[in-house]
DNA sequence: AATAACTTGCACACTTATGTGCAAGTTATT
DNA sequence: AATAACTTGCACATAAGTGTGCAAGTTATT
C-alpha cells in the first residue's frame, strides 16, 4: 500500500490564488474595508471558493502583506548610493512604482491587529532608510534637528501620503513624490530640483545592469517594470474554473 | 387652552450631550471605528441614552465634524501675517492645538459617507490656506515646482501625520509640527528653524489683543488656550442623572 | 410635592460580515 | 475515460453593530 503520491495543485487553481491575491490587493488599496465577498467577485470567483484558497481572512492580508514586504524589501537592497539625499531620491522612485502595494501596507499597518505582523515584514525597508537618514546627518546632508526615528517617521508618513494620495496618473506624480520626501528631509526645493536635474536617472529608467544610460531607456525593460507594479495589476478577467 | 410653553432642556442633560461630543471626539481620535457603545460608555452613559440626544450616527459625526470645523475656520481668521512663511507657520502652530480634532477630521474626511459634508465644512479653512500658499508662490517665498491645489493637499496631508502621528506630550512636537509643514512648503529645514528662532510667538502664546509681545506671554491665555484643546479633554468622569 | 425630563435595561428586528458543511456540477490531469 | 481537484450555490451558525419600543426607575425643575 504506497500512499498514494498527493497530485500537484491544479494550474488553473494556482491562478486562481494568484488572480486573488492580486485582487486583493487593488480593492483593500481602494478600500481597506474590502469584503471578502467584494474580493472573490472582483478575482472572478465566488466567495465561497476563496475559503479553499485562504483559511480567513487574516491568512490573506498576512499573504498581501508578506509579498509587499518582499517587493520594498529586495528595492531597499538595490539603493546603493553613498550619498544619502541620492539613495533616499531613488528609494522613493522605486517604490513609487508599487503604489498599490504601499497604500495596501499603510492600511493594513495601521489596523492594531495586524500591526506586529506588518512590523516584522517591513523592518528590513525600515533599517534601509533608518540607515540612509543616519548617514545624511552624519555628513550634514540631511536635517539634524530631529533625531533618527522621528525623521524615519516622517518622511513615511511623507512618503505615503505623497505615493498614495496624489494621482498616479499624472506625469510629475513620480517626480512630486520623489521631490516630497526629500523636502521632508531637510532639502529646500531648490534643493531637490537641483538634484533631480543632476541625476536624471533617479527618475528614468532603474539603470538595468550593465545597460546603456541612453536618454530614454528600452522600452522593453521600462514596460515590464511599470507591468507588475503601478496600478496593482487587476485582472478583473474571469477565472478559469 | 395656552399650549403647555415647552420646559427647556434640563441641565444634566445638556451637560451629558455635551459629554457624548467630548467622548466621540477622543473615541473616534483614537479609533475611527469606535461603536456607539463605546462612546456611550466612555461618556458614563447606556447607549440608548446617547439616542435621546443624537438621531443616528451620522448626526452625532456631523456635529462633531461641525465642531471641529469651526474650530478651524475661526483659527484660520486669526492668521492675518502677510508673510507667506510666517502666515503658515502660525496656523500651523494653532492647529496643533486642536490634535483631537483633526485626527477626527482627518478620519472622517477620508471617509466616503462623509466626504461631501467635510468638505463643505472644512471649505474655509481649506480656502485660507489655498491664499496663503498662494500669496507665499506669488512673492517667491513657497515652492513653485508644484501647482497651488497639489501643494495644498501635500501641505495639509503633512500636517496631519504631523500633528496626528507623532506623540503631542513630547516638548518638541508643536514646533516639529511646525517645521514639518515650512518643508513641505519648500523651506530648508535650516530657513525653518532661522523663521522659527525670528518669530519666538509663533509656538508661544498666541498673542492675544493687543497686547504686549513680550518675551514670555501672559500664562493664563496660554493655559486657556491648552485647556480647552490638545488632548481634547476626555471627561471619563461619570455623567449626572 | 408634583411633574416632566431624563436614564436604564431589556427585548426585538434588522443588517452586514465571517466561516463552515455539503451536494452537485465542471474541469484539469493522468 | 476515469479520477481527483476545483468551483458553485445554498443553508446554517455565529458575531457585532445599529436603531427602536417600552416599562421602571431617578433626578432636575416648577
Amino acid at each position: 500500500m504506497t500512499t498514494s503520491a498527493p497530485r500537484r495543485p491544479r494550474q488553473d487553481a494556482v491562478d486562481n490564488r494568484a488572480g486573488i491575491l492580486s485582487a486583493a490587493t487593488a480593492a483593500i488599496a481602494h478600500d481597506p474595508q474590502a469584503s471578502i465577498n467584494t474580493i472573490a467577485r472582483s478575482a472572478g470567483l465566488s466567495r465561497r471558493a476563496l475559503y479553499g484558497h485562504f483559511a480567513d481572512r487574516n491568512a490573506l492580508l498576512a499573504e498581501i502583506i508578506d509579498a509587499g514586504a518582499k517587493r520594498f524589501n529586495r528595492i531597499a537592497l538595490d539603493v546603493t548610493d553613498a550619498n544619502a539625499q541620492v539613495a533616499l531620491a531613488r528609494l522613493t522612485s522605486l517604490l513609487w512604482q508599487q503604489a498599490a502595494h504601499v497604500q495596501v501596507a499603510a492600511s493594513i499597518a495601521l489596523d492594531d491587529a495586524h500591526l506586529e505582523a506588518t512590523g516584522k515584514a517591513l523592518a528590513p525597508l525600515r533599517h534601509a532608510v533608518a540607515a540612509i537618514l543616519q548617514r545624511g546627518q552624519n555628513d550634514g546632508t540631511l536635517r539634524t534637528d530631529v533625531d533618527v526615528t522621528t525623521l524615519a517617521r516622517l518622511v513615511e508618513e511623507a512618503a505615503r501620503a505623497a505615493i498614495t494620495r496624489v494621482d498616479a496618473s499624472l506625469p510629475e506624480a513620480r517626480s512630486l513624490a520623489v521631490r516630497t520626501t526629500l523636502s521632508m528631509a531637510g532639502l529646500s526645493w531648490r534643493e531637490t530640483v537641483a538634484l533631480l536635474e543632476a541625476h536624471p536617472d533617479i527618475l528614468g529608467a532603474p539603470a538595468a545592469d550593465g545597460a546603456a544610460p541612453a536618454d530614454t531607456a528600452p522600452a522593453a525593460g521600462d514596460a515590464a517594470t511599470a507591468g507588475d507594479a503601478a496600478t496593482g495589476d487587476t485582472p478583473a478577467a474571469g477565472a478559469k474554473r
